[in-house]
DNA sequence: ATCCCTATATTTAGGAG
DNA sequence: ACTCCTAAATATAGGGA
């Protein structure tokens, strides 16, 4: 037992970016999957919150973990996020005239998307990873506001998607991307 | 500086279960699920798969993350687990295409842009190369986030959960949930 | 509701079986 | 693909601003 070596260097660092090796790949995939299933459980157990998740693997098999459940949670969330479709019969011909107006806004927001990358490299972004969870809070944030832009009479939206949210959603996007956390590089 | 008290008891083992306490619970929801999310991310990043995952808080207000975003692995997951969209007239598919079409050649145009900046951003990368990939993150998030805006859910029929599928998730799920990551509490 | 900080608790890359 | 190990990388509880 004495000639057995350390035999791990422990763990190394790795790069963010996709695993070349597939073996390697499909060894990280499943640990992290596993590990991320985790955090979700934990998440659930001590904040009593509900979660879905949905994974493809890199073979597109689909993996999922949801509390209670995956459908219901799902199901929530589509009736939040979304108008009821069932009960508007011209949705089809909404939606298409909806179609220019869209694109304007895209044309927009990709200028502000383009404005805001080059504030952030203007500001010389040294942020670590933190700065990306604050990210896809900024689009969750987003895709809340989405709502409140689709929405176009319906009333229980107010109930459940208060101002205040869009708010810190527009603030949260400036904010974030100019100043907030552009923490000086040190 | 020797008279400077640690300040800090450092990281305390909690119990998993439910906090009580509602501030505490709050403030280990907000950092959990960004760390859920920074989890996810790094999943799609290192493996190269999609991932959505979809959070009620405490209070109810749904959080989202998605990569590419999370109506299309929604959707994948939908067709994949079974579906019937017979009661829908496909209308709602046609626009949908026709829409994503469109937005599409929008997305095409924005990536020439995004490539150019990437490269110049590179250039300036020598240890944080997370951020790149941050930001080309959050990017696709947006942008993705524009094609969802007008594209209405197509509705989940809670007809769906084949076996296999609920083997793979009853795995997850209950080994998750009771023993396996009941961890020896030793 | 964040941000920061520090001292741990956890996660996980690598390698072996 | 999975379990076991180890050591280093990360995530985070608790507390202050």
């Amino acid at each position: 037992m004495t000639s057995k070596k350390k035999g791990s260097t422990g763990r190394q660092r790795i790069r963010m970016a996709k695993i070349e090796k597939e073996s390697h790949r499909q060894v990280a995939f499943s640990k992290r999957r596993a590990g991320l299933f985790k955090k979700a459980s934990e998440l659930c157990t001590l904040c009593g919150v509900e979660v879905a998740i949905i994974v493809f693997s890199p073979a597109k098999k689909p993996f999922s973990f949801g509390h209670p459940n995956v459908y219901s949670v799902l199901d929530r969330y589509r009736n939040n996020t979304s108008f009821q479709q069932r009960s508007q019969p011209m949705e089809n011909t909404a939606t298409r005239s909806e179609l220019s107006l869209v694109l304007s806004q895209v044309e927009e927001e990709k200028k502000k998307g383009e404005a805001m990358r080059k504030a952030s490299e203007m500001a010389k972004w040294s942020v670590e990873e933190m700065s990306l969870v604050q990210l896809q809070e900024m689009k969750s944030a987003l895709e809340e506001l989405r709502n409140t832009m689709v929405v176009p009479h319906s009333s229980y939206m107010d109930t459940m998607l208060p101002s205040y949210y869009v708010n810190s959603m527009s603030t949260g996007f400036s904010c974030i991307c100019n100043s907030g956390y552009a923490r000086a590089s040190s």
